[in-house]
Order: structure tokens, then sequence, then C-alpha cells
DNA sequence: TATCCTTACGGAATTCGTAAGCATG
DNA sequence: CATGCTTACGAATTCCGTAAGGATA
């Protein structure tokens, strides 16, 4: 058994059992990854995977258990290069960020700079996706941070935190009736067209189940994955919009209105999710508490080992 | 990095940073194993072990983080090879039992004949030892479970979980004043010469601690690991033993008088141990719940899924 | 001076990539 | 017939053990 085996194993499965493509991947030749993993199926006696001919279709049972464990040891041995990078030079290095283009646009610049300042010799990179793939780069070690306000709370393998918490307001043309309701209703806002977030990203469901509850049926004209979009076919008349309220700035955004609305839609919260069990850089660490500062390193830390408790705001 | 030079980390560590004999446990030579180690620090790009001259003295402080990591990849890789077993021949292998003697001479017996019955194809060991050695074999995978009545839930990488309680006997000669008291007190008992087991072994926190609450001192003239031996130096007129309830059989033990004494120390709980993580072979849960029938495989799996939960008889 | 780690070197074993073969959809 | 896994073989790399060197207690 070696970790190369184990590499490969694990590169199949995420290939969808195509060696090829593993082998593509790994840089590396196909014969190459087919031998290895036929050797360590030998040397622990069973098939990790069912062939149709030569065609790998499944996984067996126990080669189920098997890529799971395969993971784990995967998982560690990245631990120990992270150690290594981190006493060999403390201060440099690469941070990945996966995160909504939300937060990649309203609520990270300012973290994105004051790190920098701090740690200038750190690769920053921001990858962006939706909240599903987020949490599966930072799962495959493709990004140490995933940051979003769906969804990464339901991956048991990952440790989601709370950053910070905000609420929708709806943004509609300066002479819009709306513009001068009152107080803005559900139902006031049922009466025009729509136009919103994508329904994987920045608190959507809020939108969707506060409608529901009334038994409401908006007509949303138009989802879109950043609220400059939104904002742009809200300019041309297409609808109001409903974005995240830092994602209106009254100077810039001169030609629409705000109203706020978390009494409509209430309150998201945006997390911060790290791989648990993984070893994080130190300046990864500083970089989370830059962007939610009650997440302290020891906070991060007590949350990673206390691994079943759930952490709220 | 491969798993061959964690493999040399971890012994190095566990013979004390010797690795001359490190090299003579793992079957190779002694520069191939301070060869491996060096390529992995260069790789890690950090020192593992402090070095005095040509010495290795300590850990270094990212080697300690690091012989952690290493520790939980080779046991997730001999997790690997214990699912091989398992699917290869699901009633065949080996089981190691790490035990005190009290277990194994009368607890164990019955279990034991019955599990070989039931699989006869599985090498079974019964490995002895101070309940501390116990805990070590089955952190070192030299052992599968261990069975003993004192500290193994003081292990956090152990899962301790009771197996059954029982309480402590007096034995005296026939003739002997005490066989004759109306109801035992620790004050009768302290006026005669004691021999009881060894400080580590079989609930004899329970009788210090049960002395000490009343400011007694005892006389414990002699004290054992077994019972066989405190019941030979008792019957030879040396003083009262203190024994296990269970180590009494009124028809071998002729010449002796055994004395209920669960109202002096208490009861006492034999706990069934594992280590956290481990991947058991199927027949290892039902040896454990032929022990103890409460302890089901879904009980176990259970226990060792919620981490930190404790579980009580 | 005995113990113990490092360096040096030659041989052995393993690994790897290319090329060819063959099954599947 | 294109895709994809297996087998075969020669080359390159890696690994390992012996022998010698040097430091420490």
């Amino acid at each position: 058994m070696n970790l190369q085996q184990l590499r490969y194993v694990r590169e199949a499965v995420r290939q969808n059992l195509n060696l090829t493509a593993a082998a593509n991947r790994l840089f590396t030749s196909q014969p190459g990854v087919s031998r290895q993993i036929k050797e360590l199926e030998d040397e622990l006696g069973m098939k990790i995977f069912v062939r149709r001919g030569k065609r790998l279709v499944a996984l067996s049972e126990p080669g189920k258990l098997v890529v799971e464990i395969i993971g784990r040891v995967l998982d560690e041995t990245e631990n120990l290069r992270q150690v290594g990078r981190e006493y060999h030079d403390r201060d440099s290095g690469s941070l990945v960020i996966a995160t909504t283009h939300t937060q990649a646009r309203y609520s990270l610049p300012l973290v994105v700079t004051g790190f920098k300042r701090r740690y200038p010799k750190v690769r920053l990179t921001l990858q962006q996706g939706n909240p599903p793939q987020l949490a599966r780069m930072v799962l495959d070690g493709d990004a140490d941070i995933a940051i979003a306000t769906e969804s990464l709370d339901h991956v048991p393998q990952l440790l989601a935190l709370p950053g910070y918490s905000w609420t929708h307001c709806v943004v509609v043309p300066a002479r819009h009736p709306l513009a001068r309701a009152p107080r803005l209703t559900l139902e006031d806002l049922a009466r025009y067209p729509i136009i919103t977030y994508d329904p994987a990203f920045t608190g959507r469901t809020h939108i969707d189940t506060a409608f529901a509850a009334r038994e409401l049926k908006p007509d949303i004209v138009l989802s879109a994955i950043d609220a400059d979009v939104i904002k742009t076919y809200v300019d041309l008349g297409m609808g109001v919009g409903i974005v995240a309220a830092m994602a209106f700035d009254a100077r810039r955004d001169k030609r629409l209105r705000a109203i706020e609305a978390g009494h409509l839609f209430g309150t998201n919260t945006t997390r911060v999710a790290v791989r648990r069990g993984a070893v994080l850089r130190g300046y990864a660490y500083a970089f989370i508490e830059m962007f939610a500062p009650h997440l302290s390193r020891p906070v991060i830390e007590k949350a990673l080992a206390g691994e079943g408790e759930l952490y709220e705001l």
C-alpha cells in the first residue's frame, strides 16, 4: 500500500470512475493508474470497484468504506504538508477563498486589502461559484475557506461558522410607486415583476419561503447571480429588485431607491466554512478574524474540536 | 512523502527517538530509517526532531503536531487493511484481547469458549498487562480490545464502555474471627494485615479511597496482581484478603470463607475499550457482545460516532 | 570506549511510460 | 469505431543494505 495508490483511487472516484480522466488530472499514464489500483485491490484482498467487462461501473460495498477511509488518509497527509509550510515560512504561501459574487464584491474588498497589507507574501485567490460548488472546493482541498450565505451549514464535513448578518432591501427606480409607499408589504411587492438572485444564492431561500408563507406567487421575471446585474435591469424598468442591503450604494446608484425589507424576508447569516479536520495556516485564521472579528483563532479551534456542536451568533 | 517514512517516524517516537531500535523493530537497516526521515523533513521543509550533534534528543514544536497527524494517517491505513480482511473472509483472522489476570481467569473463560465455538477460524490471543499497558497496546494497534476495571476511561483516544459491575469480598481462613463477625466494617478490617491487588489493578483505587475516607491506614502486607496469589497467602495466614467476589469459589476454596464487601468498597465497573476511529472486524463486535450482551454492534457504533458522549450502565 | 547517527556507494526492486491488445456502447 | 481498461516490456528511478566516518555520553 502506498499513498500514490490511494491518490489514484480517490481521483478515479472524483472522475466518475474514469481512469483515463483520473490519469490526466494526475499527470500520469492511464496504465499506471490501472495497475496501481489493481495492486491495491490485491493487497487488500478485495475489489474496490465493480467492473463490467473492462469498465469500472460502480464502487463495491466495501469499496465505499475504503474510499471514505482513503479520503481521511489523504486529507491528513495534506495536513502534514500544511504544517510544514506553516513552520517553513509563517507568512508566505497561498490562500484560496471560495465565495459568491456578492461577498467578493461587497463584503470582502475591505478584508482583502487589509489582509494583503498585513500578509503581502501570501498569494490570495478568490474563487467564485455557487454555494454547493464552494462546499465541494473546500472538501476537495481546492479552496481553504468558503464564504457564502446559503447551504454551507448542511454539509457535515464542513464547519460553518456565522460571520455576519444582513437583511434584504428592495430597489426600485426613483419615481416608482413603491418608493413612496409607507411600509412595504409582501402583497405590495407581489404586484410587480421581480428581479432577484438565482435560487442557489444570497438568501434566496428566505425570499421564496417568505412569499410562500403568505401563499403569494411572485412573478420573478429574471434571476441573476449578482446585484449589479439585478440593479441594471431594475434601472431599465424590467421590475423591482430584491438584493442584499449592502449591495445598494446611494451615491453610486443615484437613479434607484432602496427600501429596507428585513421585516419581510428576515435576517440572513453569511457563514465562513472550513473543512473539519483541516490544518489551517496561521494567516487563514487571520483572514477569518478580519472578516468576522468574533471568529478568533481560539474560537475556531474550539469549534473544530467540539465536533457536533453548533455555534450561533 | 510516503507511508514508509511515516512509519519510520512513528516508530522512532515509540522507541524514544532511538533510530537504531526503530530500525530493528521494523526489520530494516538503521541508515535507511535515518535517510527516509531526513527526506521527509526535507519535503515538509522543517525539522521534526531536534538534534544535538548526531543524536535525536526531542521532538520539535511542529514535530509534535506532525507526529500526531502521522498517527492518524497510519491508523487509517490500518483501517483499510481491516476492511480488506473483513470482506476477504468474514469469519477468519485474528483477535487480540488485552486484559488483566482477573478478567482472563474469571470472567473471560466462558466468553472465550463460546467465541471459539462460533468462530473457530479466528486466532484468538489474550495479552496480559496492567491497565495502562493495556491501553497502550490498543492505541499502538497491538491489541484490538482492552478489558479491565481500572483507568481505561481516562484515555481520550479510547472508547471505554461499561461491561459489567461487581463488588469486592473479603477472604479469610475458615476459623478467622472475622468469619463470625455480624456485619463487616472497615474498622474491623483495618485491625488485620491485608493482602490485596496491586495498585494498578482490579478496583484497587476503590479500596484505597474507602479506607482513606475513614482516615484509616490499613496495613497492606502484600499486594499481588491476581486473586490466586492473594488467596494462597491468606491460606498461609499472612493476613486477610480483599479480592473481586467472582474470584472466590466456595467449592474450590474450601479452607477459606468469603464475606461480601460491596457495602465497604462500592461497586466496580469493568470496561471494554477500543480505539476511537478503529475499524473493528465483525467478530470483534461479536466478542464484545458475548462478553456484555447490552453492548451490541449498533450500540458500540453509535458510541464510536458520538465522540464526546459518555455512556453509562 | 561504546553507542548512535550520517554519508557514500553499488546492487536490487519498484515504478513508470510507451505500445499493443481487446471489450464495450 | 471511438472510448476505455488491460497486458507486455524496456528504461528510469527509487529504495535498500553494507561499509565507513564522526560525534556524544
